[in-house]
DNA sequence: TTGAAAGCGATACCAT
DNA sequence: ATGGTATCGCTTTCAA
């Protein structure tokens, strides 16, 4: 099929122990020449390891596994292609996979790259449970996980990666109130997951600390359904926004919603109710991801540092492999991005 | 480490062979009790055969490699999901690499994607050379590219899929002249691709039927220079806006973008010159991406059917595994698809 | 119906 | 400085 070690040793003249050596950079055990004319017939003909030979030789491949619910929505794309750059600096290659926030999907990815033997993996979920990773992490597989701070009935050992999702939520309470709101309601959106709970929460806190009684936060949706699928997020949101303005009789003035694509969407469900989003009702979001500074008026949002997740995640499961941590979770401190859609007074000319 | 396959046969009193037929459903040449003794064991161990053994021996796997110039593009990373479903309805995993639009990054990925003994992978980027290529393809890579309709200096056998973008951009030509537009811009980016000159020339074309002389439409950049990465589009939409804006001496009155992303970075320059897109400047976008319909205005678009282009690429490369096709390219018609951005009548009460 | 054994391509120990 | 060879886990003739 391809050309294999040997042909480069037959026509070098060589072993296959000497290619090998070349090609592994111990070229201190051989005469310059030797090895000069084995690189040229390495170029010559194009050769390159067969990597499943390395890998069942090596027992491993120094590739990462990451399994994001799916990369069409732009804050898992983002996360995806950073955490490609940054294990690539470490010398590392990357396996995506979209779950599509299916437990079974997410199983079998993993199963998958348990038998390619990849080094370690990022998950970037939130199904609610994680018992099922339990074999898996006992049967030696390094697992980071993504904002899902870690839960009682979760197994043990699971490194997580996360910002504070309360502390985030909170902030976003705390500037609507400082902006003069008072009355306010929250986009948590169909999904459970469990960073869902910690910013509802987290933004109920703040607001209760002004006095601001839970009942009278509008939490939408208002009746527990639940479907999946953020297929579209938006449109959610849309809908989101309009039953919040309507249910609360035109009063709720400021909108949070627990992630950029719902808020985002929210804008047209205010604006097909005749209010304008920064003057009439302040909206923010979570995430930050690349729309929220381009869409008109630009998203006040809690910002994630993905670069920086997508960094510690590769520092960690490099860690736990050369032995030098043992996994220790990270949370990350958020902050607020302000711009247009809290800022009545630079809204535009209407 | 793992649990071999000499394990299981100990285990189950058999040989190797045998586990290997049943893993492969030659269940006819053995006692069904035979076989489910071995499947007990199977799920007791959790066994799961080794990847790297199974496509040493096999000499290649059931996966395609796709390789895109970065999944956070939300063009590319939509064009990856529906890839990888597609994919998986045949029975094909996916393996997701993002060449950043590097020349030696995507030759490096494709090299490996050659070692590691890929059924076919397909190329979503748009580099003007396809030179490169050739000798992957004579190697006996399967390799389909995605919106590269051949220009003469590429390799041949090389399978491309993508949509007319001529027509496509005489599509938005054609709306924009309707409309009673008799001033016109096309932002064509930064970035030397194929598609790029394809949809310059398809939308002087179709104005040029109507009188409009090439010279009177401003088509930025107004000098060339350059310089690549679509880390930020949008911005570079933006400044492109408001220099056409200004440059024409607010005559125009129509702005055709390459892609979406910059028609939606377009809508703030547009903003910025103190003007509204729809009732001052209609704009039309290419790709049809989820945001040109979440925007405000949402924006009028050339549709991409990524849903065709992915299950069509896939096929494809099914077709050349298995011999009944030989990779055909294929041109898709693309459609226009109305929306806000060009509608001056339904624009907000401004 | 079942098993023994050859080999896929690369690596690394042990010789020379 | 260089080479022979066992080995990784699995599939697949070929024999029994």
């Amino acid at each position: 099929m391809s050309v294999t070690i040997h042909e480069v040793a037959r026509r070098a003249g060589v072993s296959t122990t000497t290619v090998s050596n070349v090609l592994n950079g111990r070229t201190e055990r051989m005469r310059p020449e030797t090895r000069s004319r084995v690189e040229t017939i390495i170029q010559e003909l194009q050769y390159r390891p067969n990597r499943a030979a390395q890998q069942l030789r090596a027992g491993g491949i120094r590739t990462f596994g990451l399994v994001v619910p799916s990369v069409s929505n732009p804050f898992w794309g983002t996360f995806a292609s950073l955490f490609e750059a940054a294990a690539l600096k470490h010398g590392y290659g990357v396996l995506l996979c979209n779950s599509q926030r299916s437990l079974e999907q997410e199983q079998a990815y993993l199963e998958e790259l348990r038998n390619d033997g990849v080094a370690g993996v990022v998950l970037g979920s939130s199904l609610p449970s994680a018992r099922h990773l339990g074999p898996l992490i006992e049967s030696g597989m390094r697992i980071v996980t993504l904002d899902r701070s870690s839960q009682s009935s979760d197994p043990p050992g699971l490194t997580d990666i996360s910002v504070d999702n309360f502390a985030g939520a909170a902030l976003a309470g705390e500037h609507l109130w400082a902006r003069g709101h008072r009355h306010f309601a929250f986009i948590a959106g169909e999904m459970r997951s469990i960073n869902r709970q910690e910013r509802v929460e987290g933004f109920l806190g703040a607001l209760a600390g002004h006095g601001v009684a839970r009942e009278d936060v509008y939490v939408w949706p208002f009746a527990q359904k639940s479907r999946g699928k953020d297929a579209d997020l938006a449109e959610t949101g849309r809908r989101a926004a309009r039953e919040i303005i309507r249910a609360s009789g035109r009063k709720v003035t400021a909108i949070a919603a627990v992630n950029d694509l719902l808020a985002i969407g929210a804008y047209r469900g205010v604006r097909e109710e005749g209010l304008t989003v920064g003057r009439d009702i302040a909206i923010v979001g979570f995430d930050d991801i690349f729309l929220a500074e381009i869409i008109q008026p630009t998203l006040t949002t809690v910002h994630q540092p993905l670069d920086q997740m997508a960094e510690i995640a590769v520092s960690r499961l490099v860690g736990m492999i050369d032995g030098s941590n043992a996994g220790q979770s990270a949370r990350l401190a958020p902050h607020l991005v302000e711009r247009e859609s809290t800022e009545p007074g630079k809204r535009r000319r209407a």
